[in-house]
DNA sequence: ATAATAATTTAGATTAATCTAAAAATAAAA
DNA sequence: TTTTATTTTTAGATTAATCTAAATTATTAT
């Protein structure tokens, strides 16, 4: 038996690395979960007596097979609760996040099929993730930072860095949702800055909101 | 905050104290969550202190306000989880309730609001058992056994005590269903076991059915 | 290449929830 | 009303997950 918190370490260590490709430092994980780096060295030693992790003290860890197929078990229940929420039970993008950290966790193969089927098999979740299909298998995106996307060029936007209530709310606010076609107009080298133009509208944007925006070019 | 263990056993309380009215003792609550009468006896000074139950050594515990408010909040949940399995992702009614003990804990108000909204503000559940309010307020019904019913008289099948896979899968077999009018025809004195009527056909259950059978009147 | 810094691990403690075995209180029976 | 049986509580241990502080290894800078 998997334990919650067995869990939330290997979910984490799943989306440090990228989906499970790269290792991960112990320190990262202490951070991504706030706790100790200590509770993270007994935890590793625990997950690789348990399989789910190859570790080599002071090299860090990656994702067994085993490992991988648990963690993206873990995030497409995530996904697939969070567009449960967003299209059955009318929350916002900005609300899904702390209750689905909670759902994931619900332990049900029928369930997380049967909800898949409600939901008509969403592809991505509100923040434009995309949602690992019942093998394990997810979709690599060629999506960039809009930050890195070239001046007079346009890019759709394709999802969100940054999840908080707070980055979401703002991105409301201006009009900036997924879909939305954005070009880069021009930047300001003293701050990074960058003037862009949303349909008809154009606005200036910080580096920060530049830096947690996902787009993919067109 | 509450834990994950503290909920069930204040819901254990509510449920083997009549919806929080009774007094309960130690040894009941260690049977019914499998655990020992000295686990039980540590949790209830915790819970004490947390102002959930009164607790007085050797004389057994009730819930407090507060538990009681705890205890049908949780229940609301459990049981609304159980009709959205089955009315939205095609549960039978014997597969739900393993799954509903762990999406009782999940802890957001207005996910449980959506929800009951969603299901269209059910009043029970697919075992019969009514389902409390917003406010914790919850319907006394005049149910009885179907074990109780005289002879010759007529009730409606309104739930179940056991809510057992292998019991519910049997009641579907013999087509009797929550609903279902059942007349007792006649008793075997030697076994307790009774002919009854349902429609057109009238069939024998034994007494351990008839004493896990809820019926009214009618 | 060595010293300084940063990252990681170990050792030892703590907390929540549990257990077994023994002691104490209550209830039932003689 | 004693004795016996049952129920409940206490005492002391165990496990999972965490922490702090000290020790060790790796990395960076001089």
């Amino acid at each position: 038996m998997i334990t919650l918190t067995e869990e939330n370490y290997i979910k984490t260590i799943y989306q440090l690395g990228k989906y499970g490709i790269q290792t991960v430092s112990t320190n990262s994980i202490a951070d991504a979960l706030e706790t100790k780096a200590s509770s993270v060295t007994d935890m590793m030693k625990k997950l690789a007596e348990k399989g789910y992790v190859n570790y080599k003290k002071y090299q860090g860890v990656n994702l067994s097979i085993k490992g991988k197929k648990t963690a993206a078990e873990i995030v497409r229940k995530h996904r697939l609760w969070e567009v449960f929420l967003v299209e059955k039970l009318n929350f916002f993008w900005d609300e899904v996040h702390e209750i689905a950290e909670q759902l994931e966790h619900i332990k049900s193969e029928k369930l997380i099929n049967e909800l898949d089927k409600l939901l008509d098999y969403p592809t991505h979740d509100p923040h434009g993730d995309p949602i690992p299909d019942k093998f394990g298998d997810i979709e690599k995106t060629d999506k960039i930072l809009l930050f890195n996307l070239e001046n007079n060029t346009k890019g759709v936007c394709v999802g969100v860095k940054d999840t908080s209530s707070i980055f979401l709310k703002y991105l409301d606010k201006q009009k900036i949702a997924l879909g939305s076609e954005i070009t880069i107009l021009s930047r300001e080298d003293f701050d990074d800055s960058m003037v862009i133009k949303i349909g008809d509208t154009s606005m200036s944007i910080s580096q920060t909101v530049a830096s947690n925006l996902f787009v993919k070019k067109v």
